[in-house]
RNA sequence: AAAGCAGGCUACCUUAUCGCUCCGGCAGUAGUGUCGGGGAGGAAAGUCCGGACACCACAGUGCAACAUAGCGGGUAACGCCCGUCGUUCCGAACCCGUUUCGGAAAAGGACCAGUGCAACAGAAAGCAAGUACAGUUCGGCUGUAGUGAAAUCGGGUAAACUCUAUGUGGUGAAACGUCAUGUAAAUCGGUGUUCGAGGGCUGCACGCCCGAGCCGAAGGGUAGGCGGUUAGAGCCUUUGGGCAACCAAAGGUCUAGAUAAAUGAUAAGGGUCGGUCUUUUGGGGUCGAAACAGAAUCCGGCUUAUGGCCUGCUAUAUUU
């Protein structure tokens, strides 16, 4: 019988000195709490008078606005309580569209200087697995980069 | 071996990389950086009971409503838990009985207060009528028969209304306190100031209390921070008391605190289980699976969902 004691987990190794290089490079994979989108005002005018960019099961709903915070994204998620009623599963949901927009966001943020709000919509009526929502994200942001150099010509 | 019931334990692990949140140290005016540490459950769930806590000025009476129902104990409290008696059911034993032993169940106050209900059988089942035979003082007066658990009757039934006893004030952390912000404690109309507007106390009535505002129009602002908030009827061990639930003492220990809501993602390896292939066995290869489920003020219960493992009891079947 293998008894395995709780408690007695490891702590987290020394960081790597990689860390100095990526920021030097512009690759940021955080995801801080200053980016997170909160105000329950700005996601109301998201929702009446944003612009969506839909790569099912992936809506992302956008809009050029200023942000209280000095960041160049606020970003939000939401899993529909109508479609998935397990509290468990919107979670998981949401961690993984979290995931995935944390390892994709220097595509936006590095071919980008103004500021805007996210809200990454799930459509889907089933748990996706990682691999999935990973092609949907990086699919939605590539066509968010294209429209923004596009109406930056346009006018 | 499979099944049911009861109880207990557990809720894949390790490493690497990236990431989130809180606390503490250090550096910095600060944004922040860095080092160290903590980071979901047995049900966190349903929100069904009981509390703590907060506010409703004080917390009244009657009715209604709801809950509970032998007796005793435990508890902060309970509709929970423990013990016990009775009842019913199942099994075994013998001295074959309303017996003894073992196990299980629950809906265990009251049907001479009232109302209702009753399968089959029976002529008739609860304002009573009335069949057959016999007797007779000829009066449906008496007896017997027959059906049934029960028949001119204080029979049954309250997971039937009801009655009795006891208990329950309301709201619910979006409570509540506090700080910040705001041009607005402004304008117009109606109504009112002891002949009382409008409220509060419980759903209603009585009764009581506060009392100078209240309602509408048009127009304007906020939708945020902090406290409450995580050290508690806490957890662990030992000893003592008690049949037990549980209690007492001593020692040790600190164990999530988010708020559009942290506790995660990916990869590799290992263990477990299952399928399949292979091997004389040991074993090996390969594919797949890992449930129910996410803290939101905090406790004690109940209920429901659910993957393993272990123990006991019950009756069944098979083998020796």
């Amino acid at each position: 019988m293998l008894t395995v004691r709780k408690g007695e987990k490891q702590g987290s190794c020394p960081k790597e000195t990689t860390y100095c290089q990526r920021k030097s490079e512009h690759l940021d994979y955080t995801f801080p709490k200053k980016e997170k989108l909160k105000s329950k005002k700005l996601i109301e005018k998201l929702f009446s008078e944003g612009e969506s960019i839909s790569k099912f099961p992936i809506k992302l709903i956008y809009l050029e606005t200023e942000l209280s915070k000095e960041v160049l994204v606020q970003t939000g998620v939401t899993v529909p309580k109508k479609n998935f009623k397990s509290a468990v599963k919107r979670n998981r949901i949401k961690r993984l569209l979290r995931e995935a927009y944390r390892l994709n966001k220097p595509a936006v943020f590095n071919n980008t200087e103004r500021t805007f709000a996210f809200l990454f919509l799930y459509l889907g009526k089933e748990v996706p697995s990682y691999p999935q929502v990973e092609k949907s994200m990086k699919r939605v942001l590539a066509q968010f980069i294209r429209q923004i150099h596009g109406e930056k010509v346009d006018p």
